[in-house]
Formats: structure tokens, C-alpha cells, sequence
DNA sequence: CAGTATCCGATTGGATACTG
DNA sequence: CAGTATCCAATCGGATACTG
């Protein structure tokens, strides 16, 4: 049998700068507000639906329903009902969701200790441009 | 001269999680859609905004001057206007940009490697949902 | 070449009210 | 408690046209 197919692999290799590639699809999700601060908010234990708004401060139920059913659907976070009444659901990171955690992680940080310099920054631009 | 308010830090550490940390608008503001890939489109060298057009396939003019802008007052990309006829611009990383770089790649990363699998997950889950 | 200005449809996201 | 439905304002973002 011929080893030919070795040198063409049958997919090409995904890559966010190209229009199509849905993994951009997926880096926007990714970016989309409460995503990453969900994740991070979600490491260490299953945290209810409740006690995760009060801990995303300022986040809206709608958003956090919609924020939960993409992580569910991105496979990221797993939603479990209990049988208690009244009813509690609770949501967890799944492996994959775990995977991500450290770098969501570091963007949090990064962001959090970048954030004075920046914002000196952001004020000198503004300056700047009110001539 | 006392030492007392070595006890007493000034400034609460930023936190993302409050909702008044301005760091959540950073965290957003790396999250709109094309900063990041455009923080990595920047990695080696000096782009120039057509050919950062080019490489960032469907992009929009508009949405490329604005995102660059936006990461310029960030003090991510500096730009730099050519003298010549006719003229030209070049953008590149700040020492900050450089700094955030490894992480954007990072994520770009992740997001190409698990796309295959998370789409995958996309499908059932939609398949369940429409009964 | 490197943008900006404008128009306009699509999407985002909060507030409020309601349900099992 | 854990959501969903609806309404609405604000923003996003593409297409097109224009400028130094």
C-alpha cells in the first residue's frame, strides 16, 4: 500500500486569518464579554445559576443564560438539574473547559496588571486628539 | 518616619469580577472580533495598513482603522507615518503589544486546535435541541 | 495609499415582566 | 430558583463614496 497520502494531508490546517475559517467564529465567542470571566468564574466547583450572577457582577439573566448555553453548546461547561424543590441547576467546566482555564486565566491577569498603565495611556491619547 | 502604611495598600488590586474594574472593558475591548488578530497580524514586523488588510481577510477599512486606533490609545501598536510620495503607513508592536503577544497567540491557537472537536459538539448539540 | 464620512441593516445587551 | 419572552436603545459593522 502507498505511503503517497503522507505528504498530502487531506485537511489543511485551520487558520483564524482566513474569512472562512470558523475558528474565528469560535475566537469571537470566546471574546464575547462574559465568556472568558464565566469560565474563570466557574474553576474551582459546580456554581449555581444564582450564586454565578451574583458573582459576575453586573451581569444581566439574559446574558448569563445566553452566556451558559454557548460555553453548554462549545462543549466547555456542563449544566446538570437537580432534583431539589425548588429546582437548583448547577454548571461546571467540562475537561475541555478546564483546558482552557489557564489561558483565560492569564488574560484576566494580564489585563488586571496592565490596566494603570493603560489607562494612563488611554488619557494621554485622549489629550492628544482634543488638541 | 512610620512604616504603618505599608499595611494599608492605597489601591484595591484591579479585579475584573467587580463591575466598576475598568479592567473589563479591557478585557472587552481585546475581545472585539479583530484585536487580537490583528496584535498577532503584527507579531514580526512593520504592516502596512493595506497589506494589514490583506492578511486580515474581510476585514473592513473602517473596521480596521478603528481597531487599530483603539490598540494604538491602548499603547499596543504605534504608528508610523512614512514621508514618502504617496504616502505610506506602517503600524507595529509597542513593548506592550510584544508582551501580549504570546498569550493572543495562545488563544488563536487553542481556538484552531480544539475548532474540529467543538464543532462537532456544536452539531449534536443543535441536534438535540430541535428534538 | 491611507484613511474618514455617511448611511443603514444586523446584532448586542439591559430592563421588565412572566413561568414552571 | 432558574430561567424565558419581549421591547427597545445603543452599538456594531459592512458598503459606498469621498479626500489629502
Amino acid at each position: 500500500m502507498s505511503n503517497l497520502h503522507l505528504l498530502q494531508p487531506p485537511e489543511p490546517a485551520p487558520d483564524a486569518f482566513i474569512a472562512a475559517c470558523p475558528s474565528r467564529g469560535l475566537i469571537a465567542r470566546l471574546g464575547e464579554k462574559w465568556a472568558l470571566l464565566a469560565i474563570i468564574a466557574l474553576a474551582d466547583e459546580p456554581v449555581r445559576f444564582g450564586a454565578l450572577k451574583r458573582r459576575l457582577e453586573g451581569i444581566s439573566a439574559k446574558m448569563l443564560g445566553q452566556t451558559l448555553r454557548t460555553l453548554e453548546r462549545d462543549g466547555l461547561v456542563e449544566r446538570s438539574v437537580l432534583a431539589t424543590r425548588p429546582i437548583a441547576v448547577d454548571y461546571r467546566l467540562t475537561r475541555r473547559g478546564d483546558d482552557l482555564l489557564p489561558l483565560a486565566r492569564s488574560l484576566k491577569r494580564w489585563a488586571e496588571t496592565h490596566l494603570a498603565d493603560i489607562e494612563a495611556d488611554n488619557r494621554r491619547y485622549d489629550e492628544r486628539e482634543a488638541h
